[in-house]
RNA sequence: GCCGAGGUGGCGGAACCGGUAGACGCGAAGGUCUCAAAAACCUUUGCCCUUGCGGGCGUGAGGGUUCGAGUCCCUCCCUCGGCACCA
């Protein structure tokens, strides 16, 4: 019973009224029975956020308002949608702001997590508070810990040496992203290259699988062709060089006066992939994914870190390679990767000999080939791969061709390396005349005769290194052994609790703070009992999150990470949204964890997510945003001044969900409006007693016509013109000062419940239901035949230029709609005088007539 | 450099499968109400010519296919996002 005062709409007073009540009446939240029996089970995920200090940004809640949207629309459709969230708040972030501030990570993530938790429910999310997850929380890491012994158990963790960005005057590993053109972001050092032993998940052993299974999920395009070049497959060959010994002229004579072997090396072959040290067949083993331009090889490069080059180089050459070497390790991993833009690279004085012509070709070193892929050495074709051309231009070494495009021969010049994997071989012995393709086989099976070759597949994608030198993650489970080795915390030890360390900086003795708590550094060995040392790396955040959607439906269990009945039930995640800023790395990881917990049988399923939608980003006023511009979206007052419901609202009206937007100040205005005039229209038919005015069959067809729409572009994410569509016809039905129908009016507020959940609630209510419209499969049948046009705008054109329209019956055949439209006066005007060669008619759409001038009496030339 | 997405009114953005380009909203102009302002409501709003009827032009540029192109094909330019010199 509506009091005089509450006529107007007052969006604080409803979303408070209706967030107290989902609360008390729980419902959004499930009971373990209700995960039990759910009969209509969706699971709808989106990416839990990290609990950063300055609270959600409006990334975020442009994020959680267009998955919580299709979670209600799921919901409205009767599905018992589970839409849970939590917070992923170990890492980098957390740590480095700790640093920075001097509050410990203890008590800011549970200050931050608090506030969060206030904004998510001031938004309006359809979260289940009963089922959250906290990584940082014991409770959770504990499950982490055990799925790293899982995959350790099985052989997919393991130690290994890998370089990594090392600042020497803070003593400290640095991220990727801690680096800033070579230098530490902190102390502006220059950052050294370093190798130590690290974990590593092997994720490579299921390339294979994860490229191959993303044809059947059900993801945006864009995130499976991320992941399809991270995987990286390369089909080739792996070619083996022989080693010729090292150039002694180059100390003082030309290369050309080598010492050739005799013959071609002709030695058993073992079957073996690598490069063979034993005396006299030391060979060097390349990766190419073009054998038939084997020909065209003219040298061969290492990288600096390979480790032949010392077996390979002479002394004359030594000291030139060694101060190259130097100059590489000296560069961090960043500054290799991307600044260097010219190649360079020095020779060794070594040779060795192309197992396809006999012929001899110098060995180099240079920074362009990674020891991280393939085989940490190439063989160089300049005349047919770009960067060996720019290389061999800067060293003045052969460019030969060995491939031609129709209408080239073996002697057109080369200006830029031809790279199409198409053409005719040439300079290339037997071979010549063979398409590109005849001769990759060919080649690499005659040499495999010779033991020069494999064919081969190797992939971009490499092992997950998990070790990160840090505080502020949960510890690798493991203990070390002099005499066992690393051996794993027995599973009834975990969590391996992080200890308090007050003061967690690296100090001058460059070891990690974990190793400065002895009493929990040191523990006596799980296997043999004697002393032993923990672990002191902790693990990548990126394996918090690898699994915590397995998490959020078993909450309720704390004696296994998840249920098999509940996961059975509600696994795999039926929808996820997120931002493609994860598009590989945390999707790939979890994928991968997920394949590996079913291969050891301990989940039905080997793809985490059904289906998975990348969202787009917003902009403001054309521009980033971003905290130095001073262009940040603060969210509070927005929502304190228009209510989440009309926030919510504009932000998933500003452009195509998937796409993002560009959020104008102004624009609120128009989604604000029309919630008011939404409530106006309901508090209007209210007053009358009971549906007033009569439903007008124009604006029942459109209503089915907007149910139509809505439904199906709320399905796709189409949110911005779903919303338009209800705009529509809310203009129809108030059209001329018109009170709608409550028939007319109800459906609306359904509609409309998605996105502005807490008006819709009231104005249920206030149209005389008990309960919440999220209950009862309320979302609007559509009737077809109500939403049928009976009458068609037909356009007509003449020669394609609109002259007119007319309305026809729908239907209408060719005959009696070019009737119609002869009569409309501007189109028998651009007819008069002209032939009609040819009618074209799309039903309901449009007419064309095709004219000419009419044919001149009399044969006059025209 | 490579990969991905995209260029449509003053602005954000619509447009199914090749069929009336500009839905919806913002902004702007005029009006109603008001002492006034705000709010609300009504009308107009791609550009140019025209009193009007109407006509011409128009989806980054240039070509092509078609009765008809924002949409398909070719060449080029620009913007944004991501990155890994991947052999």
């Amino acid at each position: 019973m509506p009091a005089e005062a509450d006529k107007a709409y007052d969006p604080v007073a409803v979303e408070a009224s209706w967030r107290a009540r989902w609360d008390q009446d729980s419902t959004n939240s499930f009971t373990l029975e209700e995960l039990r029996t759910a009969e209509r089970p969706f699971f709808n995920l989106m990416m839990f956020p990290y609990p950063s200090a300055e609270g959600l940004h409006v990334g975020n809640i442009y994020a959680f308002t267009g998955a919580d949207v299709f979670g209600r629309f799921k919901r409205m459709q009767g599905h018992d949608v589970f839409e849970p969230i939590g917070f992923d708040a170990f890492g980098i972030h957390s740590e480095n702001f700790a640093l920075k501030t001097g509050v410990h990570p203890t008590e800011l993530i549970p200050a931050n997590v608090a506030n969060f938790r206030r904004q998510l429910r001031r938004i309006g999310g359809m979260f289940d508070w009963d089922h959250t997850v906290d990584t940082t929380d014991p409770e959770y890491y504990k499950w982490t810990q055990w799925l790293f012994l899982q995959l350790f158990k099985h052989g997919l963790a393991e130690q290994k040496e890998a370089p990594v960005n090392w600042c020497p005057s803070c003593m400290t590993v640095l991220a990727n992203e801690q680096v800033v053109v070579g230098a530490c972001e902190r102390c502006g050092t220059g950052v050294e290259q370093r190798f130590i032993r690290q974990w590593f998940f092997r994720i490579t052993q299921y390339a294979e699988r994860l490229l191959h299974n993303l044809k059947h999920i059900d993801w945006s395009d864009t995130t499976l062709k991320a992941q399809r070049n991270w995987i990286g497959r390369s089909d080739g060959a792996e070619l083996h060089f022989p080693v010729a010994g090292t150039d002694r002229a180059a100390d003082g004579g030309s290369a050309g006066e080598a010492s050739r072997p005799g013959s071609p090396v002709d030695e058993p072959h073992t079957g073996n992939a690598g490069d063979r040290t034993d005396a006299g067949s030391t060979r060097i083993t390349v990766f190419t994914t073009r054998p038939d331009t084997v020909f065209g090889a003219t040298y061969v490069v290492l990288a600096p870190e390979h480790p032949l080059v010392d077996a390979v180089t002479s002394d004359g050459c030594r000291e030139a390679v060694e101060a190259y070497r130097a100059r590489t390790s000296a560069m961090d991993l960043v500054a290799r990767k991307k600044i260097e833009k010219h190649k360079t690279g020095v020779f060794t004085g070594g040779y060795c000999v192309n197992p396809a012509n006999d012929e001899l070709v110098p060995i180099w070193i240079a920074d362009y080939v990674l020891m991280g892929y393939g085989t940490g050495a190439i063989m160089a074709v300049p005349g047919h791969d770009e960067r060996d051309f720019d290389f061999a231009t800067t060293y003045d070494l052969p460019i030969p061709r060995v491939i031609a495009a129709p209408g080239e021969d073996a002697d057109t010049p080369l200006a830029i390396a031809y790279e199409y994997p198409t053409g005719t071989l040439v300079n290339s012995g037997r071979y010549n005349g063979l398409d590109v393709d005849a001769a990759k086989r060919a080649i690499v099976a005659d040499l495999a005769v010779r033991g020069f070759a494999e064919a081969k597949v190797t992939y971009r994608l490499h092992d997950w290194c998990i070790s990160r030198q840090r505080y502020w993650g949960p510890p690798i489970p493991i203990i070390h052994c002099d005499s066992c080795g690393p051996v794993p915390v027995p599973e009834e030890d975990l969590p391996v609790v992080l200890p308090h360390v007050e003061d967690f900086r690296p100090d001058a003795t460059g070891v990690s703070p974990l190793s400065r708590v002895r009493e929990w550094y040191e523990v006596p060995c799980p296997s043999c009992g004697a002393g032993a040392t923990r672990e002191t790396d902790v693990s990548d955040t990126f394996l918090d999150s690898a699994w915590y959607f397995l998490r959020y439906p078993s909450t309720d269990f704390p004696d296994r990470p998840f249920d098999p009945e509940i996961t059975r039930r509600w696994l795999p995640v039926d929808c996820y949204i997120g931002g493609n800023e994860h598009a590989v790395l945390h999707l790939l990881y979890s994928r991968f964890v997920v394949m590996a917990l079913h291969d050891m049988g301990l989940l039905g399923f080997e793809e985490p997510y059904d289906q998975f939608r990348a969202h787009g980003l917003i902009i403001r006023e054309g521009a980033k945003m971003s905290k130095s511009k001073g262009n940040v979206i603060i969210p509070d007052p927005i929502i304190e001044r228009y209510g989440a419901d009309t926030f919510r609202l504009y932000l998933m009206f500003l452009g195509p969900f998937v796409e993002g937007g560009d959020y104008q100040d102004q624009g609120i205005s128009g989604p604000h409006g029309f919630l008011h005039r939404l409530w106006e229209s309901v508090v209007a038919g209210e007053r009358e007693a009971d549906g007033g005015n009569a439903v007008d069959p124009a604006v029942e067809q459109k209503l089915h016509q907007t149910i139509a729409r809505v439904t199906e572009q709320v399905g796709s994410l189409r949110y911005n013109t779903a919303i338009a569509a209800m705009m529509e016809f809310l203009n129809a039905a108030r059209a001329g000062g018109r009170t709608p129908a409550r028939a007319e009016i109800e459906p609306l507020v359904c509609l409309v419940a998605p996105f502005a959940p807490h008006i819709a609630e009231e104005l249920w209510r206030r149209l005389g239901h008990e309960g919440s419209v999220f209950d009862g499969a309320n979302w609007p049948a559509f009737d077809p035949a109500k939403a049928a046009e009976r009458v068609a705008r037909v356009a007509v054109q003449v020669n394609g230029r609109v002259r007119g329209t007319v309305s026809a019956p729908a239907g209408a055949d060719t005959e009696a709609v070019v009737a119609l439209a002869r009569c409309e006066p501007n189109v028998a005007r651009h007819l008069e005088g002209k032939e009609v060669r040819r009618t074209i008619h799309v039903p309901d759409r449009l007419l064309n007539f095709v004219v000419a001038e009419a044919a001149a009496v009399g044969g006059a030339s025209g």
